[in-house]
DNA sequence: CAAGTATTCTAACGCATGTTAGGAAATAAC
DNA sequence: GTTATTTCCTAACATGCGTTAGAATACTTG
């Protein structure tokens, strides 16, 4: 199993670094940005050497390739989610399922935002990557479907969750719900909180008003 | 408003088409699944012919661009769900907004499989796409959301919805949730039917158990 | 201040891309 | 079977890409 309480990327804690890890991080964030924004193959070094306020050869310094950045991006934004998602259950009562569920989903909401453009970055972008990239990533996904799998099976066998979910699709379909959140919420004007628990609430007990109505 | 009941492009009914038209399709067929797979702008329209079967130059006879390629893809995507959900919900009793709901998620999700790469290849790219092309498509795609949001506003009204659920942010969930499935769901080896009865529920009335849990 | 190291810039390279023009091949019309 | 017309291919273009090497600058250390 892979460390996953990795620092995640969101901090200002510059002062403490090191110039050439500073101008490093900031690399990373305009490419994590553009990324996100125009995709992979349509960020130019150019641009994103632009938006970190340097040339593009310079790049080469701190970098030894563009795959080398998009690498980074990626591991950086996932393990930022992992690790604050494996952290907040472990605050939690071990045999609580639904508090441990409630606060994955509520950490990983927040990572969500806070990481903004690296977790999105990799999000939007994993399946249209080169395969070379893609298959280095791999294992660290897993790792945290997995993560939320174990999470997911436990509140079943307790009765927690309805009994005719299947494990894998439901996990899906909240890891899929709760990410596209990213798409359309600006969590920059709105509170992320509001939207964590909303994500709960609706993911928990759905939408209509009464239970009763079909099934 | 715009016609929403166009054509879908999943037909096999090319015998009665002109030659001409037949070819035109062929390349929408492989642009949309490279546009899917790969992005945008890491898709080549040396790939494209080569996947349709001809040269790269032989495409600007049937399109005068690349961006005309993209939205047409686009285009034909969004419409082909569009129409099919306005049919379903027609199809139904006027004042059973259940019925409605459920007829229109079964037939989004239905129609995310059966187009296939033209669906996927719009809500994967659509955020990366060149402003240009964007701009072209936000009409149409508002008209969508708006269907929804109508769909979900009457039934709020009803009391069928939780009065503390707001509208649009539903929306985005829901139909987010529902596109996430064609990055995980094979609809080639599993029934899409399934897949949408599994999404009703969920959405519907959530994972848990019971619903007296937490709120 | 001088010497050395760390960081950035400039300028160019080979390569792949979207696009174009004109000719070749296929198809249709008479 | 000979024209017309439709469809495709070949070959090239300008441009922008990732990348590199070496000169230029900034910073650190004595």
């Amino acid at each position: 199993m892979v460390k996953a309480n990795a620092r995640a990327v969101t901090d200002e804690e510059n002062s403490a670094l090191k110039k050439s890890d500073r101008t490093r991080l900031a690399i990373l964030k305009a490419a994590a940005k553009l990324f996100k924004e125009r995709g992979y193959t349509a960020t130019t070094l150019r641009d994103v050497a632009d938006e970190a306020g340097m040339k593009a050869g310079s790049l080469y310094y701190h970098f030894s390739s563009k795959d080398e950045i998009m690498d980074e991006v990626l591991d950086s934004g996932l393990r930022g989610v992992y690790g604050a998602v494996t952290d907040a259950i472990g605050e939690c009562d071990a045999n609580n399922h639904l508090e441990k569920i409630e606060a994955a989903i509520r950490a990983h909401v927040k990572m969500l935002f806070l990481q903004g453009d690296f977790v999105s970055a990799n999000i939007r972008l994993y399946s249209q990557l080169p395969e070379e990239i893609r298959l280095k990533h791999q294992k660290l996904r897993h790792e945290y479907a997995d993560l939320w799998d174990q999470l997911l099976q436990e509140a079943k066998e307790v009765g927690l969750l309805r009994a005719d979910l299947e494990i894998v699709p439901l996990r899906q379909f909240v890891i899929g719900g709760l990410n596209w959140s990213t798409e359309w919420y600006d969590g920059e004007k709105n509170s992320v909180e509001i939207l964590a628990e909303r994500c709960i609430k609706l993911i928990g007990h759905g939408m209509y008003a009464s239970r009763e109505i079909d099934d």
